[in-house]
RNA sequence: UGGGGCAUCGUCUAAUGGCAGGACAACGGUCUUUGGAACCGUCGGUCGUGGUUCGAGUCCACGUGCCCCAGCCA
C-alpha cells in the first residue's frame, strides 16, 4: 500500500488488482511478480502495448516486478531481429524489466528435465501417430477421443523414446510427448496436450543444440514458475488452456528446482481491436507484401515502430493503454480516443510554429521592407496553465513566457494557405474573400484587393493591402514570409482502411461471395492513407533538434521524419490532426458509418414474442415432482427450478421437515444452489430451517439471513449459532431508529434539498446508510417509513 | 452441436445489493490573434422475460446475441 503513495499507480483498480489485494491480504505472496512474453515472430503493436501496460503497470502498482520474456519456442517462426525490435520497443515505453531480459530458450534443459520428471510419473506419454490420425482420434466437440494405441506405453519405452526425439533419432512429426490427462473431456485442450514436438531447424538463440521444443502450454506454466511470477496474466483465449496451466503445475511443483509454493496462477483479461486498423501480424505482413505500406516501421501502421516514426510519444501510448483499461469484455475500441491520448499529450509538450502546406501567394502592395516580428512558440492557455511559469523551448530549455518566441519578418512577398482563400466563400467563411480581410497572425490585417488565376481558373497569387492594427477581420490564418520560407514535404496520413472494421467487413462479404481467399480485407485499404504535399516552413525549426514535435498551427502535429528527412530536403510526418469542427460541419454526411461492428450485430432487441414464460419442458418425472412441491405450496418459479434438480429439492424436503417449504423454497434456489450443485456447501437443510424461522419469527431481517448464509455456507458454523454468537436481532424499535435517521438525514442536507426537489431514488441512498449505520439490523421496512415520512 | 468466456450511453469504462457516474465522440454556448486548447451545458445507457429483496446493473432461473476451443502455432 506504501508504494501506492508513493507513485501513482498505473492501472485502475479492476477485478484483477482485487485478486492481488486479497492474495497479499492473505499473505499469500511476498512480493507481486508478473511477466510479459511476447513471441518475437513479428513486430510489437498497439495490442503488445496494451498488454505490456498491464502486466508493467501492475507490477509496478504493487511494487513488484515485471519480467519481459521471449516466448521463443518455435524456431520456425521466430527471428532475433524480432526480438531486438520487441526489446526496443519496451524499453520506448518506457519499461523497467531489470539487468536481464528473460527467454523461454534459456530454460530449455531444464524444461527438458520437467518433462523427464512427467513420464516418470506416468503422466506423459510419447505418442506416435501422424498428426492427421491424432486429430481424428481426439474426436469433435461432441464426440469424446478415444486413446493413441501408444498411450499405454511402459515409462522405460517412453523415456527411451523422449532421449532418443532429444538425440535427433526421428524426422518431424514421427514422434510427440503428451500429457496424458483426459481424452474425453468436454475441454479440448485437456485431451491430451502435445508437451513437446520434434522441430529440426535452426533457433535463433541455441541454433542446432535442440530438435525438440515445448509446446506454448508446457513452456508458459513451467517458465512462469522458474521466473518465480506470481500473476500470470494473459488474454482471454487463453481460458481454456488455464487448466493445462493448473495440470503441469500441481503435478511439477516442488520437483526439479520449482518451490512446492507458492506458484503462478493465470488470469485472463480481453485484447481490444482498433477501429480502422487491423494488427494480425499475417495482415501486417500482406500489406507490407503487398505495397500498401512501406513497411513494418510504416507510420499508417499500428505497429510501435510505425507509431514512432509517426511522432507518437511513448507517453501519448500509455495514456491511451490507462484509458482503455482492463476488462474481460471484448471491445473495440473508437480510433478518437487514441488521436485524443496523442493530441493531449502533444498539446502542452510541442511548440506552435508556422507552416504552409499548400501555397499560395501573396504580394502586399503596401509594405516596402521587412518588419520584424518576434513570434512566441506558446499559445496564452498553455503559458497560463504552466505549473512552474515557464515554458519550453524547441531545444527543451525552459524559459520564461515573453522569451519564449522565435524572431521572424513580415516581407511583401508571403504564402498563405490555398484553403483560407476562397472566391465564393461557403457560409460561416472566416477567412480571406475577394475584398474581404482576414488577419494574420500576430502580424496585421490584410484586405485582398486583386487576385490572379491560370488558365485553368484557379487562383495563383494575391494582392492585398495591410491595414492598421485596428482593422476589423473576421479570423486568424497562419502565414510564412517568402524570406522565412524553408521548402518541406509533408507527409499527410490518414486511417489505413475506408472502414472500421475491415476484418469483420471482409468476413460478410466472403461469407455471401464465398471468396476462397483471407485477403479481401485489402480492398478496403484506404487509398488515400497517404498524401504528400509541398509547401514551406518557417526557417526557425532550422536551429532546433531534429526530433521537435511541433503544431503547425492550424495544421497539426507534426515532427521530421527521422529516416526520410535530410537536411536540404525536409520531410514532415503529420503525426495527428488538429480537431476541426469547421471541417466537420462542412463536409457533412460523408461515410455513414458502415455496420459490420460486432456490437452492430448484436441483436439489440431480440425479442421473443413467442412464449413470454418461456420454461423448458419438463420430463415426466420432473412434471411429478413439480406437481408435489406444488402441492406443498412451494412458489411455481423455485418449483421448476428444483423440480429439475433433484439434488436441490432433496435439500428442501429435508429441510421443510421443520420448517415450511413455501419459506424455504428462494433459499435454496437463489442463495445455496450453486453450492449445493457444486456439492460444496457448508449448510444443512436443518440449519437453513432453523435460519427461517427466526426470519418468518421477525427476530432478524432478510439482510441478516441472507449474511449470516454466506458465512455459514464459507465456514460451515450452524446458521443459527452464527446468530447467536453475535447477537444478530432485527432492531424494530422506532424510537432508536428514528434518532439515526434524524441524524443521517442531518449529516446530508444536499441530498435531503435534492430528494425534496424529486430525486427521489435517493431514498434508496438514505435507507442504505441506516442500514450501514446499524449493520444491517434495522428493519428496512420501518426504515424506509420513517424516510420517506420525514421527507414527504 | 459439447465445453468455456462475455453482455452498462454511439465507443471505452465505473458503481461492498442502496444516488446508474466518468472519459471519448456528437451537439450547443463562453472564451480565444489556432475553426486548436480550456471552461460550461445538452443529448444519451444497464440485452430480454420472470423471480428473490424494503431496495437488483449487481443475486437466482430461463431466453437472446457475440467471442474462444477440435495446430506437432502462440
Amino acid at each position: 500500500m506504501s508504494a501506492l503513495t508513493t507513485k501513482p499507480r498505473l492501472v485502475s483498480p479492476n477485478f484483477i488488482t482485487e485478486i492481488i489485494d486479497e492474495d497479499l491480504k492473505a499473505g499469500r505472496y511476498q512480493k507481486i511478480v508478473t511477466r510479459f512474453p511476447p513471441e518475437p515472430n513479428g513486430y510489437a503493436h498497439l495490442g503488445h502495448a496494451i498488454a505490456s501496460y498491464i502486466d508493467f503497470g501492475i507490477a509496478h502498482d504493487y511494487g513488484g516486478e515485471c519480467r519481459l520474456r521471449m516466448d521463443d519456442t518455435n524456431p520456425e517462426a521466430e527471428k532475433a531481429e524480432y526480438a531486438q525490435a520487441l526489446i526496443a520497443d519496451m524499453r520506448w515505453l518506457g519499461w523497467d524489466w531489470g539487468p536481464e531480459v528473460s527467454y523461454a530458450s534459456n530454460y530449455f534443459e531444464a524444461l527438458y528435465q520437467m518433462a523427464e520428471k512427467l513420464i516418470l510419473k506416468g503422466l506423459a506419454y510419447v505418442d506416435s501417430v501422424s498428426p492427421e490420425e491424432m486429430a481424428r482420434l481426439r474426436g469433435t466437440v461432441d464426440k469424446p477421443g478415444t486413446p493413441s494405441p501408444y498411450r499405454e506405453r511402459s515409462v522405460e519405452e517412453n523415456l527411451a523414446l523422449f532421449r532418443r526425439m532429444r538425440a535427433g533419432e526421428f524426422r518431424n512429426g514421427e514422434h510427440v510427448l503428451r500429457a496424458k490427462i483426459d481424452l474425453s473431456s468436454p475441454n479440448m485442450k485437456l485431451r491430451d496436450p502435445v508437451l513437446y514436438r520434434i522441430v529440426h531447424a535452426e533457433h535463433y538463440r541455441t541454433g542446432k543444440q535442440w530438435c525438440i521444443y515445448p509446446s506454448y502450454d508446457f513452456a508458459q506454466a513451467t517458465t512462469d514458475a522458474l521466473d518465480g511470477v506470481t500473476h500470470s496474466l494473459c488474454s482471454l483465449e487463453f481460458v481454456d488452456n488455464r487448466a493445462i496451466y493448473d495440470w503441469l503445475l500441481e503435478n511439477l511443483r516442488g520437483k526439479c528446482g520449482l518451490p512446492a509454493a507458492p506458484r503462478p496462477y493465470q488470469y485472463e483479461f480481453a485484447r481490444l481491436s482498433l477501429e480502422y486498423t487491423v494488427v494480425s501480424k499475417r495482415k501486417l505482413r500482406k500489406l507490407i507484401d503487398g505495397g500498401f505500406v512501406r513497411g513494418w516501421d510504416d507510420p499508417r501502421l499500428p505497429t510501435l515502430a510505425g507509431q514512432r516514426r509517426r511522432g507518437v510519444r511513448p507517453e501519448a501510448i500509455r495514456r491511451f493503454a490507462a484509458q482503455v483499461g482492463i476488462s474481460r469484455t471484448n471491445r473495440t475500441v473508437d480510433i478518437a480516443l487514441l488521436e485524443g491520448a496523442i493530441r493531449d499529450d502533444l498539446n502542452t509538450t510541442a511548440p506552435r510554429v508556422m507552416a504552409v502546406l499548400r501555397p499560395l501567394r501573396v504580394v502586399l502592395t503596401n509594405l516596402s521592407e521587412p518588419r520584424p516580428i518576434a513570434l512566441p512558440y506558446w499559445p496564452h492557455d498553455v503559458i497560463r496553465e504552466s505549473p512552474d511559469g515557464l515554458v519550453p523551448l524547441p531545444s527543451g530549455q525552459r524559459v520564461r513566457p515573453e522569451e519564449a518566441t522565435r524572431l521572424l519578418s513580415l516581407t511583401p512577398t508571403l504564402y498563405i494557405e490555398q484553403d483560407d482563400f476562397a472566391l465564393t466563400p461557403p457560409k460561416g467563411f472566416k477567412r480571406l474573400t475577394p475584398g474581404g480581410t482576414v488577419r494574420l497572425k500576430m502580424a496585421g490585417v490584410i484586405r485582398c484587393d486583386a487576385y490572379q488565376t491560370d488558365p485553368e481558373g484557379r487562383v495563383t497569387e494575391l494582392a492585398c493591402t495591410l491595414l492598421p492594427e485596428e482593422a476589423k477581420a473576421a479570423g486568424v490564418i497562419h502565414w510564412v514570409s517568402e524570406e522565412d520560407a524553408v521548402p518541406a514535404e509533408f507527409r499527410l496520413y490518414d486511417r489505413l482502411f475506408t472502414v472500421p472494421h475491415p476484418e469483420a467487413e471482409a468476413k460478410e462479404q466472403e461469407d455471401e461471395h464465398e471468396t476462397p481467399e483471407d485477403q479481401d480485407f485489402l480492398r478496403f485499404v484506404n487509398p488515400k492513407s497517404l498524401e504528400v504535399v509541398h509547401g514551406y516552413i518557417e526557417k526557425s525549426v532550422l536551429g532546433d533538434p531534429t526530433d521537435t514535435r511541433y503544431q503547425l498551427e492550424r495544421n497539426g502535429y507534426f515532427w521530421q521524419d527521422p529516416i526520410d528527412s535530410k537536411p536540404g530536403a525536409l520531410v514532415y510526418n503529420r503525426i495527428v490532426t488538429l480537431k476541426d469542427t469547421w471541417g466537420q460541419s462542412t463536409r457533412q454526411t460523408e461515410e455513414p458509418r458502415a455496420a459490420g461492428s460486432p456490437k452492430a450485430s448484436r441483436a439489440k432487441k431480440p425479442e421473443s414474442p413467442a412464449s413470454p414464460t418461456a420454461s423448458p419442458n419438463l420430463s415426466p418425472e420432473q412434471e411429478s415432482r413439480l406437481q408435489s412441491l406444488l402441492a406443498q405450496g412451494v412458489p411455481e418459479a423455485e418449483a421448476r427450478v428444483l423440480a429439475r434438480e433433484p439434488r436441490l429439492a432433496e435439500f428442501l424436503l429435508q429441510a421443510a421437515r421443520s420448517a415450511p417449504a413455501a419459506a424455504l423454497a428462494h433459499w435454496v434456489v437463489n442463495d445455496l444452489a450453486p453450492a449445493l450443485r457444486a456439492g460444496a456447501s457448508g449448510v444443512r437443510p436443518e440449519g437453513l430451517a432453523g435460519l427461517v424461522k427466526l426470519l418468518e419469527s421477525g427476530e432478524i431481517n432478510t439482510r441478516i439471513a441472507k449474511d449470516v448464509l454466506a458465512e455459514a455456507q464459507a465456514s460451515g458454523e450452524d446458521p443459527v449459532e452464527i446468530v447467536r454468537r453475535k447477537g444478530l436481532r432485527q432492531v424494530s424499535d422506532e424510537g432508536a431508529l428514528e434518532a439515526i435517521v434524524d441524524r443521517i438525514l442531518a449529516e446530508n442536507p444536499d441530498k435531503v434539498a435534492a430528494y425534496r426537489g424529486g430525486k427521489t431514488g435517493l431514498l434508496g441512498f438514505f435507507v442504505g446508510q441506516v442500514m450501514r449505520e446499524t449493520q444491517g439490523q434495522a428493519k428496512p421496512q420501518l426504515v424506509q417509513e420513517l424516510v420517506s415520512r420525514k421527507l414527504g
